[in-house]
DNA sequence: TTGAAAGCGCTAACAC
DNA sequence: GTGTTAGCGCTTTCAA
């Protein structure tokens, strides 16, 4: 089974073969330039010797293309594989991939940190999956001029997917609102850009900002003024990561402030699941003396006890359309894909 | 921002700053060939005028590494996404990577079953995950003659990384039919080719087969051996994929049999998930009138209620292991990391 | 310390 | 329908 022999190269076919070059690799990749059984007569005799078609790095420096296409992360690929929400995305992006025989290449800014490996030249275009700021990688792949598509954020000249997150969120702390909770707080994810659990300032409160995070929270604000509440900026707490050790220290800190919430917006499941599991520890019931909601409709906030009221977003979909438009050349405008309250028994 | 020009090649960086290409790439790839004053100045200039390496797919097609990893799924790349031991394996393995500067891509025989893309000419290396029967991709990568290692399966030639799925499942057998359940039930993954949830049959439960799932078969089978029990073929359901769906199929199906079981060996924590939340459906109270054990040790597992008695095999850790090994070149040995039974109020 | 040049494996334009 | 060949961008040997 092991192989220690070099690989068979197209040259060495012809010779084999007795034909040229162009021939054989016309048989691979034009089949209109030779006869049909000429190229069912190569084909066969490659598979027999051995030869599995061209190599990819050759054939992608002569044509500039290599049938890989990039997701660029953000954060480390480690955190996004724990990421539920990410890893549905990544599910819809692979999904449509496979489906058109491209390959996957995951990118993060973590990793090209120091060294450069000039890994930017091969994709064939380019997923990017949540803000950019700062991120050399990023910028490396911009100038390759390729195709670009942005997931959950927007740069004014590439086309994007998102949700229209304000008002997603206005919907759900509307519903939980009505319920008229004597104290609703909001468990953040990524408001400021402390890497610590905190809660945010005043001054903090009225950020510019676009990112999801920013626009979820003037959602949540401004179903508050309609309800007549005023949600003061030391009952909302940031959560610096969407991992679940984050949450649970989040969600206990707010379980352990005075006043006591009633009613815990969160910006994730996963913070929503964490604050659950808080709440049960501490012998607080849900629904009836805490109302959580949470954000994304992950598949395990239908299998929580209570299950979850959440935001449907269908990430997976996101990932699928992005994956389908990058691939498909449809590269105009900016994708707001619709998305939905699910009210279940945990408010 | 947007960026239509091609990128600068390093011949032309050469006319630039009015030396030859070789200077340049000494710059880059081998700083003891020049001064270091000379090379500052060459990376601050090609910084300033954008030129930020050599192409990749030049200097792999000349140098023939690239420095990226691959890793090699058995089912669609979509399915391990929705799989959180294989996703646990890959943070394990990504945080390697991302620690030694490699690229990480996903490759799985869905995606190259008709086209050959040549893909697996460019990675310097292979993990695979899982049995490979029949895998035309996984054949040309042997061709490529790069290093590979292997996890969760074993070929002769090639280095891997395991743990002994027998003496594990046997542990977590042992613990639970201690508690002399009356009708102890299997839940079992890809026990046989079928596509569908069904029982296995008494020619199937002997195969000779050497994939995980048999090992843990035949640790339980020796375990109920020990206990005087006997399980017989009609009381093991075959689960096709590690999918909540699928699981929950099963442990509907187990659970409305007859005789009703009241102890439900599951080969994933996903299935026990699956088979708890069916029990709550059922109104059957775990773990008193119905003992649920799983295997994998999933984050999840210890959140669920009740948390769930389990055999923790830590995948991240197996993940990081192989790729570790992988990077640094040991290639001589099958390793076997330790697994550890993890009693909780499931069981 | 630097420059010239061969060639990694392939594709496509062009000639036959 | 088939063969010849330039050159994709780079690294590295060898010579200066």
């Amino acid at each position: 089974m092991k192989n220690n022999n070099k690989p068979l190269t197209l040259k060495k076919v012809a010779e084999i073969l007795n034909c040229s070059t162009a021939t054989i690799s016309n048989a691979f990749n034009r089949p209109d330039q030779l006869s049909a059984a000429l190229r069912e007569k190569i084909l066969t005799e490659c598979k027999r010797i051995g030869y599995h078609g061209p190599n990819l790095t050759a054939r992608s420096l002569r044509k500039g293309e290599s049938g890989v296409i990039a997701v660029l992360l953000t954060d480390s690929l480690a955190y996004h594989f724990t990421d539920p929400v990410a890893n549905q995305l990544l599910q819809g992006i692979s999904e449509v991939l496979e489906k058109n025989n491209k390959q996957l290449l995951m990118l993060s800014s973590a990793t090209n940190a120091q060294q450069t490996s000039g890994i930017e030249a091969l994709p064939d275009g380019f997923i990017v999956y949540g803000s950019q700021d700062h991120n050399p990688l990023f910028e490396r792949v911009v100038q390759q001029g390729k195709p670009i598509i942005t997931i959950d954020f927007d740069i004014d000249e590439y086309p994007s997917v998102n949700i229209d997150n304000q008002q997603a969120a206005f919907d759900i702390a509307n519903h939980v609102l009505e319920k008229k909770p004597e104290s609703p707080a909001i468990l953040g994810l990524r408001l400021i850009h402390s890497d610590r659990v905190c809660r945010i300032t005043d001054d903090e409160l009225f950020d510019e900002n676009e990112s999801i995070s920013r626009r979820r929270l003037d959602g949540y604000l401004k179903a508050a003024e309609q309800h007549n509440y005023q949600i003061k900026s030391n009952r909302i707490w940031h959560v610096p990561k969407n991992t679940y050790e984050l949450a649970k220290q989040a969600a206990h800190e707010a379980l352990t402030s005075h006043p006591l919430p009633d009613c815990l917006i969160c910006m994730s499941d996963n913070i929503a699941s964490a604050a659950l599991n808080i709440a049960r520890e501490m012998n607080i019931r849900v629904p009836e003396q805490l109302k959580i909601v949470g954000f994304d409709d992950i598949p395990e906030a239908s299998r929580l006890s209570p299950p979850l009221t959440t935001i449907c977003q269908k990430s997976r979909e996101k990932g699928k359309t992005a994956a389908l438009k990058l691939i498909q050349g449809k590269l105009q405008d900016k994708t707001i894909l619709p998305s939905q309250l699910v009210i279940r028994s945990s408010s």
